[in-house]
DNA sequence: CTGAAAGCGCTTACAG
DNA sequence: CTGAAAGCGCTTACAG
C-alpha cells in the first residue's frame, strides 16, 4: 500500500503472470533462451507477455549486476538544442581526449534542452544520478530556476556567473578590449558592436571591453550605433550591417558577436562597395569553417572549448573525493584567429 | 577466493576500515552528513578515508536504488573522433527530437572512438549494458572486428552494409546518378569524381552511380581522371582540383566527396580563371555552412541525419520487445541542396 | 528444461 | 548520533 512500485513492468511480474521463474524470463529476454535450452513454447510465451506488458529492461540494474571493474564517471553535458553545432562536437572531443590523457573512464551523456526549459531535465541533476554536470547555453531564466535547487553533485556552468555553481568562462571584457586592439589603427575613426538582445552578461562584458578600448584610443563608438539582434542568421547579419552603416564614419572597426552573421555582414559591405579591411575591419565571435576561406579571410575569436573541457573534467574528478564548499571559478583565455579582415598587424 | 571483487573501493570497505556502519559512510559521502547530524569528526574521518582509498561511487547502483519511474532507453552513439563535427551535432539533435515526438525517454551516451580502435569500447556493446548502439564512421577493419562478436542488443550501422547488424544508409549509387543529372547539360563534355582512398563502399557506389550516369548521357569520364585523397582539407581540395584540371576538357562537372575540400577546389578554379558554373559545375557531399554563402552558392547533397536518427530510434524501441532475427536494412533518400554551382536547372 | 537464492553497490526508513 | 536490514531490478551459478 504505502510502498510505491516503479511504473514499468519488471521481470518478476512477467514471471508471476506466466507462472514461471524469474530466471527463465531473464534468460529468454536476454536472448539466451536457446543456449540454455528453454522450450520454444515457453520462450514464445515469455516474449509475447513481455511485449504485451510493454516490458523494458532496467539498464542500471543490469549494469550493477555486471559490476564493472572500473566504474566510470558519468558526466551529463547539457546543451541547448539551438546550439547543437560544431562547437558542441568540439567540446565533446575535448572532453573525450581529456579523459584519455587522465586515463579515467568517462561516460558522456549528452542532454539537449530547449532554452527556458532546462528544468524539464532537472531530475537528472538530483539524487546523485550522475557524477557531474556541465551546462552550456544557460538563459537567465533557466539559471534562476536552477539556482533554486540543492544538488550534491558538481555542476559546472559555461560562460555564466554564479555564486553557487562552478563557472568556466572566458574573460570577455578583456576579449572585447583585445579585439579592438587588433583592429585599431590611426585611420580607424569609428567602431560598432553587433550583438544580441538576450541580455547575456558574458556578451555585455565583451561589448563593454570593446567600448572602453575604443575610448582609450579615441575611436568614436556610440551606443545607438550598436545593433542588437533577436537571432543569428545571414539575413540578420545583412540587416545589422545596413543599420550600422547608416551611422558610422569610415573606416570603421566592427566586433560581431556571432559567426553566423558573417555571410550577411560581408555581403552587405560588398554590395555597398566597401572593402574589407580597408573600409571595414571585422572580427567575429566563434570560429566556424566559413570564416577562414572567405575572401578575404575573416578574423575571429573563440572559446577554448578544448581546455575548458579539460578543466571541467578536473573539477568533476576533484569533487569526487574533495568536499568543495566554495565553487571554483576559472577564466580561460580565448583563442584568437587573426586573419585579413581585422587589418594587418 | 573464487569470487572476484570489483576493482574499486566500496562504501562497505570504508565502513569496515573505519569501524562505522555503511549508512554513516553513505550519508556523509552523499553530502547529507550535517542534516543527519553526523559528528564533524566522523564526517572528516569518512571523507579522508574515502579520499585515501580513492573511492568513486557506482552511479548505476545509485540509480537502481532510486528506481526511476520511467526507465529510459540508454543509447550509445559511437562516433569517430575525426568526424566530430556539425553533422554529429545534427544527428544528436535528430535523435533528441525523435525521442520527444515518440514521447519516450532516451539517454544518449556519446562514445567517441579512434578509427581502427572501435573495439577498445567493445565491452559497452556486450552484457546488455545499453539498450542499443548506433555506430557511425566504421572502417572496414573495425567492422570486421565488430562482426566477430555476439551481441544481444540492437546495433545499427550508418552507411555500412552488414548481414549481421541493422543498416541505415543512403542509396549512394542513386545519389551519384542524381548528382550527375543535376549537373548534366548539352554543353557539359566531361566529368570527374573527387573522393578518398579509404575503400569505403558507400562512396564507391556514389562514384559508380556518377560514372554510369555519365555513360548514359555521353559525358566523358575516365577512372584516371578521378582523384583519391588521403584526407579532407583545403589544401587537398586545391591539389585535387589541379590534378583533375590537367585532364578534363571544359566545361566539366565534378562530384566532390567532402565539403571540407570545397575551399581549395573553388580557389583553384578561381586561380585558373575558370568560372563556376559556366566552366566547372560542382556538387559537394555534406552540406556545411561554407557552401551556401560562397560566391556562387555551392550545391551539395547530404545524409538525412534527422530522419536516420528517427529510424534508428524506431529500431531500438522495436528490438526492445520484438525478437528480430533478420536485421533491418533501410535506405533513406539524401537531401539535395541545389544551388548555383551545379548549373541552372 | 526450470526454480530458489545470492548478490551487484548503494540509500533509506527504522529502531535504538 | 549510529547501526542493522531491506530492497532497487536484474543475472547467474547451482541444484534439481
Amino acid at each position: 500500500m504505502e510502498e510505491k512500485k516503479t511504473a514499468g513492468t519488471q521481470i518478476k511480474e512477467i514471471a508471476e503472470r506466466l507462472g514461471v521463474s524469474q530466471s527463465t524470463v531473464s534468460v529468454v529476454l536476454g536472448g539466451r533462451g536457446d543456449s540454455i535450452r528453454i522450450s520454444k513454447e515457453t520462450q514464445k510465451r515469455v516474449l509475447d507477455m513481455a511485449r504485451e506488458m510493454n516490458y523494458r529492461p532496467n539498464i542500471y540494474a543490469r549494469r550493477l549486476r555486471h559490476a564493472e571493474e572500473d566504474v566510470p564517471y558519468v558526466i551529463a553535458v547539457f546543451w541547448r538544442t539551438d546550439g547543437l553545432n560544431s562547437r558542441m562536437a568540439r567540446f565533446i572531443r575535448g572532453l573525450y581526449e581529456a579523459s584519455e590523457r587522465k586515463n579515467c573512464r568517462v561516460e558522456m551523456v549528452i542532454q539537449p534542452y530547449k532554452p527556458g526549459d532546462l528544468m524539464a531535465h532537472g531530475d537528472m541533476l538530483s539524487g546523485n544520478r550522475i557524477s557531474g554536470a556541465i551546462i552550456s547555453g544557460l538563459t537567465t531564466a533557466d539559471q534562476q530556476e536552477l539556482e533554486k535547487g540543492d544538488y550534491s553533485i558538481p555542476i559546472i556552468l559555461f560562460e555564466r556567473e554564479s555564486a553557487k555553481f562552478h563557472c568556466l568562462m572566458t574573460d570577455t571584457f578583456r576579449t572585447g578590449e583585445q579585439c579592438l586592439k587588433y583592429m585599431a589603427a590611426p585611420e580607424v575613426k569609428t567602431a560598432a558592436f553587433i550583438g544580441f538582445n538576450n541580455n547575456n552578461r558574458s556578451e555585455r562584458k565583451m561589448e563593454a571591453g570593446f567600448i572602453f578600448g575604443c575610448r582609450d584610443r579615441g575611436i568614436k563608438v556610440r551606443e545607438d550605433w550598436n545593433v542588437y539582434l533577436e537571432y543569428s542568421s545571414y539575413e540578420y547579419g545583412y540587416e545589422a550591417a545596413e543599420k550600422v552603416l547608416a551611422h558610422v564614419e569610415l573606416p570603421s572597426a566592427w566586433l560581431v558577436a556571432d559567426c553566423r552573421l558573417a555571410g550577411g555582414v560581408v555581403d552587405c559591405c560588398h554590395d555597398r562597395n566597401l572593402r574589407i579591411p580597408e573600409d571595414i575591419r571585422l572580427i567575429f565571435f566563434e570560429d566556424s569553417g566559413i570564416l577562414k576561406y572567405n575572401k578575404p579571410p575573416l578574423s575571429s575569436v573563440d572559446v577554448p572549448a578544448y581546455e575548458m573541457a579539460e578543466t571541467a573534467l578536473d573539477i568533476i574528478v576533484l569533487a569526487g573525493t574533495q568536499q568543495m564548499d566554495i565553487p571554483i571559478r576559472r577564466e580561460h583565455s580565448p583563442l584568437y584567429f587573426i586573419r585579413e579582415s581585422s587589418g594587418k598587424q
